[in-house]
DNA sequence: GCGACAG
DNA sequence: ATCTTGTCGC
């Protein structure tokens, strides 16, 4: 299946797709230390079918910012819980395609595994790029866990079906946790260790963070372009 | 049937 | 996610 040709499949083909990519899912350790580490997001107009998407690129663990790539482009498929990878991972492959060096790591805005049938949005890129990647979550989507304590990196495991499916970690005290889990190749414990290394004084992560910062601008940019273009005509 | 529900 | 200023709390 083409990411291209994801708005053309419906909720339950998705769903097929998913306990297909399931399959795939290797949770194993890095065999070596990562040097670079990308993050990404999209952000959108609401009503609006056109996406920005956008990656940053950091070294690590240094994470200082060595390059960008932003795609603009549009979706058909709606946003349903559980299913946001095919809305979103179209976008962030163009952007992802535009890159002139691929990180080792790419960290995703949602989750890893930390879903129903643990293919998040951050499962599903790192598969379809064959990447390694973690996903830093805002929200909970599924899994039971207890509030972990208010001091910085305070943790506590997030299980579901008996299984531990994620971490929601303190990343700021007084501010309410994320949730962390491996998407791919990369373990749950390397993938806490690694977020955790890219706090930089926010409740997120830097990779994130960043990113976000990215397509919010590229999509104000592009706003303001529209507005200058009716301009010119009066 | 009811509540939950990434971005 | 996005729309948006001030404001309560650490």
């Amino acid at each position: 299946m083409q990411p291209s040709q994801y708005e053309h499949l419906t909720p339950a083909q998705a769903i097929a797709y998913q306990h297909d990519l399931r399959r795939q899912i290797n949770l194993s350790p890095l065999d070596k230390p990562i040097q670079t580490v990308g993050g990404a997001d999209i952000s959108f107009n609401k009503y609006s079918e056109v996406v920005y998407a956008g990656i940053v690129l950091f070294n690590y663990p240094e994470l200082k910012v060595i390059g960008t790539a932003t795609a603009i482009s549009k979706t058909k498929f709606p946003y349903i819980s559980g299913l946001l990878a095919f809305r979103e991972v179209p976008a962030l492959l163009d952007a992802w395609n535009k890159l002139e060096v691929k990180p080792d790591l790419m960290v995703l805005d949602g989750q890893g595994i930390a879903h129903e049938r643990r293919t998040g949005i951050a499962t599903h890129f790192g598969l379809v790029t064959n990447t390694p990647s973690i996903g830093s979550a805002k929200s909970r989507l599924t899994g039971r866990y207890d509030e972990p304590g208010n001091h910085l990196f305070d943790q506590s495991p997030m299980y579901d079906k008996g299984e531990v499916i994620g971490i929601a970690l303190r990343s700021k005290p007084n501010c309410n946790p994320i949730y962390i889990s491996p998407g791919h190749r990369v373990s749950m414990e390397q993938s806490v260790q690694i977020i955790k290394n890219c706090i930089r004084g926010y409740r997120i992560p830097e990779p994130t963070r960043q990113a976000h910062l990215l397509v919010n601008k590229i999509r104000i940019d592009d706003g303001q372009n529209l507005n200058q273009q009716f301009t010119l005509f009066d």
